[in-house]
DNA sequence: TTCATTCTATACCAAATCAGTATTGATTTT
DNA sequence: AAAATCAATACTGATTTGGTATAGAATGAA
């Protein structure tokens, strides 16, 4: 159905949670405050460090809080930390060579790579202090970055001749 | 992985080769040419069919065709038939009301709707005929709807106070 | 030191989804 | 009537996903 995971989807609520933290708050805590089970929020917390989106601290009074400001953390990230390349095809994947076998003959790993590019920009675009902009007004959204998305217009069509085989 | 499914993309595959077909071809036939498995062409035709982007003629001399000029149909289009509604988070799915059980208190349901519609626009624009127009030339893309894609610009980052829970 | 606290690493499992197939039936042309 | 072709449905094996459990390592404090 062209989800993001629903591990993806609670990484960003985590990660959103700690962008309003002061410090350090624990695993414990964070599954408290977000409703998300610990164990599942143990998980992601292990993705978001391993990809440099939090910081962890060890030991008593140790816990976890954001590696970088809010604004330069954006949506992308957190789903690629969970989920791996933002790749609507195998072949979009420019992280590794194509593996599909109909690879040699197909015609639309060039349009699916660019409607994959751009999909990668709107969701880098949205920074999560973007998010945290929209919560204070739900009804009006005052992030640049997400109000564009709403503005923008349809082009006019421009129909190519039908070619036949 | 952010991925459309297999057979999304594979179904593409097949609207794209019919818009450049002159009349009616049979399901053997969309098979032998676009090298997809038989029992999965026949699957996903009928999806087509059901969802209006193909007619289908029963009886000898059968056959399949597009229902509507490549112009028409979109890659959401297909997505849609295939998948379902375009929907990166259950909230973001208007055809239904969320049943998500983090919703009552979530922050990010309007962010991910726009998002979604973003997302859903951007597949809306580009018609099987724009797909067409980049197989001519695979250097170069001509039709508009990819040409922007490419183009968009990145906006500045206007970051938001950090706010203390 | 020693212990409680807190994060780390890994492994496991059940459920859901996906990809692919098989089969029987309905419709149309010849 | 026979052949060609699409329609409908049901099934299955493989993969992915969501979620959990547990033993281990690091740190701070008594
Ligand atoms: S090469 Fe074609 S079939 Fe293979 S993943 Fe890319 S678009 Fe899909
Ligand atoms: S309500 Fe929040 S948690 Fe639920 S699907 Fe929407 S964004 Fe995700």
């Amino acid at each position: 159905m062209l989800r993001i995971s629903r591990l993806a989807d609670y990484a960003l609520i985590i990660a959103h949670f700690l962008q309003q933290q002061a410090s350090l708050i624990s695993l414990e805590a964070i599954a408290e405050k977000t409703n998300i089970p610990l164990a599942t929020v143990r998980k992601l917390l292990r993705y978001l460090v391993q990809h440099q989106i939090v910081k962890s601290v060890r030991g008593a009074r140790g816990g976890y809080l954001l590696a970088k400001p809010g604004n330069c953390i954006s949506v992308a990230d957190i789903i690629e930390a969970i989920e791996g390349p933002i790749a609507l095809t195998e072949c979009a994947n420019i992280t590794q060579s194509c593996q599909c076998e109909l690879s040699p003959h197909c015609h639309l790993k060039e349009p699916w790579q660019q409607i994959n590019q751009q999909l990668h920009i709107t969701l880098k675009k949205v920074k999560l202090t973007d998010i945290n902009a929209s919560v204070s007004s739900t009804q009006q959204v005052s992030s640049d970055a997400l109000q564009t998305i709403t503005t923008i217009e349809p082009l006019p069509i421009e129909p190519s001749p039908v070619k036949i085989d």
